[in-house]
DNA sequence: AATAGTAATAGGAACGATTACTATTTATTG
DNA sequence: CAATAAATAGTAATCGTTCCTATTACTATT
């Protein structure tokens, strides 16, 4: 893959932020830095960085929200602020509990919590 | 809220099934019974259905799939088939857990298993 | 430094899922 | 059975996302 400025900046857009935006979001962020962006452009970078591995996309509901942490992880939404937040959980024990229950082989496990965050 | 022939054969038709299905799914069933049907009906009733608490939704990428089973449940995702299906998992300790450990209030907990079911 | 080759871009059209709008129909109630 | 208001069919609009195409810009080679 070759380099590009754009991916670059909507790399590092990412990487500065915990608040696991969506495209949209990103796209506005990256039109301060360089104007004549398009959202495609966005759009496109954004899968091939999660092709390569260099983020993780999240669904909330109808779209899509992207995460710079790679390390397998779970998460807590406020149902107040509206954030994500990243949490490291033992899913071990209820990953083999599916896998013998339901001869199920899990490959993945999602888990979002709703709820309300200690801010408020 | 008053009865229409449309919500009750969109309710029975969700009742009647297993497989999650999508708004255009039951449409489309729906279109079988009552033709004229239209796809904003299904989509006004899929929506009042849900706040008055008679099924649940459940997000699968960008399309919303409409579930009966109204108890706390989970669902796995098979890759090959993508059928969902459901499991009650106890996850009374997992909760408890984010609790303590992040002092967030867990109103609800989704979880998807994605992986592959035993008929595979 | 100029060139060729090709990957990436901007901008806009297209798409799938969903919601909004509006004139008409239909359930309910006195 | 007539009045009223909620629900409908059909269609336009919206949202998030992907696709398309002419143009631009990296990169390797001269």
């Amino acid at each position: 893959m070759r380099y590009s400025q754009q991916r670059q900046i909507i790399k590092e857009i990412l990487y500065s932020t915990n608040s696991h935006p969506s495209a949209d979001w990103v796209y506005n962020k990256a039109k301060k830095v360089m104007p004549s962006i398009s959202l495609g452009t966005v759009y496109r970078n954004l899968r091939k960085l999660e092709e390569i591995g260099s983020i993780k996309t999240i669904y909330d509901g109808p779209t899509a929200r992207y995460d710079w942490n790679k390390k397998p992880h779970h998460h807590l939404k406020c149902r107040v602020c509206e954030e994500f937040i990243d949490v490291e959980l033992p899913d071990i024990k209820i990953k083999n509990s599916v896998k013998q229950n339901f001869k199920f082989v899990v490959e993945n496990i999602d888990m979002i919590f709703t709820g309300v965050c200690n801010k408020h």
